[in-house]
Order: structure tokens, then C-alpha cells, then sequence
DNA sequence: TGCAGAAATTTTAAGTTTGAAATTTTAGGC
DNA sequence: GCCTAAAATTTCAAACTTAAAATTTCTGCA
């Protein structure tokens, strides 16, 4: 069972490697069930995850686009389509701003916000299940482990 | 400092959102990369990932479609697409099963190898870079704990 | 042998994703 | 008040991705 010694930066990579087939494996699951189960896909989830959640933090106005494609950090194009397809499905609802047309704000309709609601609760059971060989205190830790990194990333200073 | 007590399955759900951050955003570092420095894409370099080490494991046919496509879980259609630019590119050819026809066998060819050397050397230092504040002792942990992860997700009996 | 079903792959349609270019609007300096 | 730069968004072309259908070939069995 004893392993070769590996260089840290060896070691990293297989790290990387590893996490990569996790979440991908993770990722193809909750796909997989949002597509059977609600008819949905994760980019459509996951926008509607970020627009509830902003909704519930200021229930005013919602999002721009601009903050939506910083949110689920990808191109700001790409939030263009899918929130076109979630308007044209009637989940979504856009509206300008009053004071500077370049901006539109988004945010979920009465049934957005439903059918969201009932999704999440699955994928939350979803995750659960999918990552249940993690012990709670593992979990808890992961995450201590993950919270520095992300601070040492944000602080180069 | 203190944080609220979370149920199990909100901790692992919070843990999954965190995970989610950290890969996307190591993973457009690392495409962002590939493109300036190699004009090169993320999935273009995972395929040759896969062959190359397939390669060193046993020098003599590469792999099959399906074996490639199961090695980087994408779909066996998304593999297709990606090997025919490869070979357009003179990095990948093709060569036929002698004993079933069903079967493609698919290889770096030399010049293929060359380049995929070049971009994993700097790919393992950007990966290094990327996830240098994690200590390789936390490091090794981590690798530890995804590893019985994976030991108990495919091992359900 | 013949044939039903499985296996390997490609094709197809729809959606996602990116990076860059184009468009529209605003802000700030002069 | 103008004019240039910045900001917000959309458009665009190319690539990636999936699930499902179609194609080709093989396998096993009656």
C-alpha cells in the first residue's frame, strides 16, 4: 500500500485529476437527473439558483446580466442565450433600467421561482447522496480546507 | 467567526458549491492558458492526455473511441468531433481494427506526442501554480479522502 | 446457416460555451 | 456642450456537449 514519494507539484496534479473525475462524474449525475426528472439542464438550474438566491438576499430587482455571467463565472454571451430561453419558457422575466438603458435587469417569475424551488430541493437531496462517502466532519473540513484556499487566492497581497 | 450549525446535507451541498468554484475557475484559468500560450483548447488537451498515457502504458495501438470516450466520461459523439479536428491538425491518426470493423483505434501520431509534452509540462506548473495555497500536506489529505471517496462509490455491495 | 440483438461508431438536432466584434449608452474631461 | 473612453449587452463564428437516432458490423443461438 505504500506509495512513491511524488514531488508537491506532482502531487497537485493528481490531485487536480481527481477532483476533475469527481465533479465531472457528480456534475453528469445531477444532469442526468435534472433532464429525467424536471426537464431541465444544469446551466438553466444554475441560473435560476443565482437568481433566487439574489432574489432572496434583496427581493427587488434582480440581477444584471452583467453580475449573472460574474456569478456563475462564464461569458457573458453565454448568459445571454440561456436567460432567452428561460423568458421564452416563461421562468424568467427581464426589465431595464430606468436609469441606464444600457442595463437589464433579470430575475424569476412566480412560476420561475416554483419550479425552482422544487428542483432544489431534489438536487439538494441529489448532492447529499452523491457525495454520502464523505463523513460530516470530512465535509466540514473540506470545506475549512477549500475557504483558505479561496482567500489565499483573492488576496494576492 | 462562529457559524451556524448546518445539517449534514446542507454542509455537503455547500461543500459541492465550493468544489464547483474552485474547478471552473482553475479550469478557465487553465484553458485561458492552453489558448494564449498554445492555441490549444481544454477537451483538445485531455483527449491527448489520455492518449499519451495509454501510450506509454502499452506502446502499441492506442485506444478505441469508446475506450476514449469512457476515460474522459464525455460522450462517445463529443469524442468524434474532437478527434476529427486533431487529425485535420496532424496531432492524432486513426487506424482500423484488422480483426472487427466495428472498431477505430486512435494515436498520437510523433508530432502529436511533441506537442502534448510541451503543453503538460507547463500545464503541471500552471496546475502547481493554480493550487499552490493548498500545502502538500493538505495535499496528501485531500488525495486520501477523494481516493476512499471513489473506493465507495464504486464499491456500493 | 440465418437472424435477432448487441456493440462501436457516426450523424443529427438542440443547447452550451467561448472569445471577439459590434452596438448602444453612459461618464468624464476639456 | 462635445468627444473619447469605458461599460453593458448582444451578436457572431467556431468549438464543445449531450442524447437519441441511424449505420455498420459482429456474436450467439436456434
Amino acid at each position: 500500500m505504500s506509495r512513491i514519494e511524488l514531488s508537491p507539484s506532482k502531487q497537485r496534479l493528481r490531485l487536480w485529476l481527481k477532483l476533475l473525475r469527481l465533479t465531472r462524474g457528480v456534475e453528469a449525475e445531477l444532469r442526468e437527473r435534472l433532464r429525467v426528472n424536471y426537464g431541465a439542464t444544469l446551466p438553466r438550474f444554475d441560473v435560476m439558483a443565482a437568481l433566487f438566491r439574489a432574489d432572496e438576499a434583496r427581493a427587488d430587482h434582480g440581477l444584471t446580466m452583467t453580475e449573472l455571467s460574474r456569478a456563475l463565472m462564464v461569458s457573458n454571451g453565454n448568459v445571454t442565450g440561456i436567460i432567452e430561453r428561460l423568458v421564452e419558457d416563461g421562468f424568467v422575466q427581464r426589465r431595464p433600467d430606468e436609469t441606464d438603458r444600457r442595463t437589464t435587469f433579470v430575475q424569476l417569475t412566480e412560476a420561475g421561482k416554483a419550479a425552482f424551488q422544487d428542483m432544489a430541493k431534489a438536487h439538494e437531496g441529489w448532492v447529499n447522496d452523491l457525495l454520502s462517502p464523505l463523513a460530516p466532519a470530512e465535509v466540514d473540513h473540506l470545506i475549512e480546507v477549500l475557504n483558505a484556499h479561496r482567500a489565499a487566492r483573492t488576496t494576492p497581497e
